[in-house]
DNA sequence: CTCCAGGAACTCC
DNA sequence: GGAGTTCATGGA
């Protein structure tokens, strides 16, 4: 993946510009279901423009083509930060090209090729964990409307220079994501009066547990085998396979974790009639997650919305 | 009113 | 060890 890097400053806004990028689209990227704390930005003189919080920095990704401008990051950001969080060193074609091979299949080939601009984002763990315990039994609006919630309640404040600001969309907030302190002293009483129902002793479950240690973090990114580290996420109260899978693909850079959710039961009943609704990872190799996400998105997403 | 949402815990047999 | 039920909430 060759592209090309330059910084510079676009109306008072410090930026940096990548070209020649291939199979990316932040359209994709940011809708498809990977992420909560994304929105587009209406206005903006690009041909799309998604803008955001993550790691504590309020950033918008603005596209054209093949080109992408970052605007809130300097080179070093995007080194350190950005390029990581995009997983642009990855050659998307070739990872479409393996899955392809390894599972012949004429609606996975379909789906890849819709897909072809996702990318799997490097999320924070943390953030991870918390937003998809949050996501269960839960519809996508609501669960940005509580993610957001929460960060207003407890997350940091984040400074963003007036040209940079006007990138934000008003349905994103300037905070960070809270810290495991912060949601621990919010107490379930306080989680559950943001709306978060049942789901307020499971987050406070895994804050504890991650305060103590009893869920290490470190364990789960050196675990190789990623069924256990399944096991290891599902020893907090409110994770399950589900919740697991998608916390480890998105945040943990566990690129064959396989969600299966009501969509997913959904693809393999139709297009699958071996696996059906116990449709698994185990039948789609080292990138299954990068596959299941192509499968969701197609399902979900073509014929529009 | 009922049904559903990127599920999982709990309760039965 | 599976199948059915319950859990908060809000939108369709």
């Amino acid at each position: 993946m060759k592209y090309t890097l330059s910084e510079a400053v676009i109306d008072g806004c410090e930026c940096v510009t990548v070209e020649g990028l291939t199979h990316f689209d932040v359209g994709q990227i940011f809708d498809c279901g990977q992420c909560f704390r994304f929105e587009a930005v209406e206005g903006t003189t690009h041909e799309k423009e998604f803008s955001g919080v993550a790691f504590g920095r309020f950033v918008s990704f603005a596209q054209d083509k093949d080109s992408l401008t970052v605007y809130g990051s300097n080179l070093n950001d995007f080194e350190s930060i950005w390029k990581r969080y995009l997983d642009l060193d990855r050659d998307y074609g070739a990872v479409a090209q393996s899955i392809c091979d390894f599972k012949q299949s004429d609606v996975l080939t379909a789906a890849a090729e819709y897909g072809q601009g996702i990318r799997i984002l490097s999320q924070d763990p943390f953030e991870s964990v918390i937003s998809f315990v949050i996501s269960q039994n839960n519809n996508i609006p609501r669960i940005k409307k509580i993610i957001e919630a929460l960060c207003l309640r407890c997350g940091d404040k984040i400074e963003a220079s007036p040209a940079l600001a006007k990138h934000a969309s008003p349905a994103c907030s300037l905070c960070s994501f809270p810290t495991a302190e912060a949601i621990y002293a919010l107490g379930v009483d306080g989680l559950f009066a943001l709306k978060t129902g049942f789901r307020a002793k499971y987050i406070y479950d895994a804050a504890e547990k991650f305060l103590d240690g009893s869920l290490s973090f470190e364990k789960i990114k050196a675990e190789r085998d990623t069924c256990r580290a399944v096991e290891l996420l599902c020893e907090v109260k409110g994770i399950g396979p589900k919740v697991a899978s998608c916390a480890l693909l998105f945040g943990f850079n566990k690129y064959d974790a396989f969600p299966v959710d009501v969509w997913m039961k959904k693809v393999g009943e139709k297009y699958f009639p071996d696996e059906g609704a116990s449709i698994s990872g185990s039948s789609f190799g080292e990138y299954a997650g990068i596959a299941q996400q192509y499968l969701f998105y197609y399902e979900r997403y073509k014929g529009g919305e």
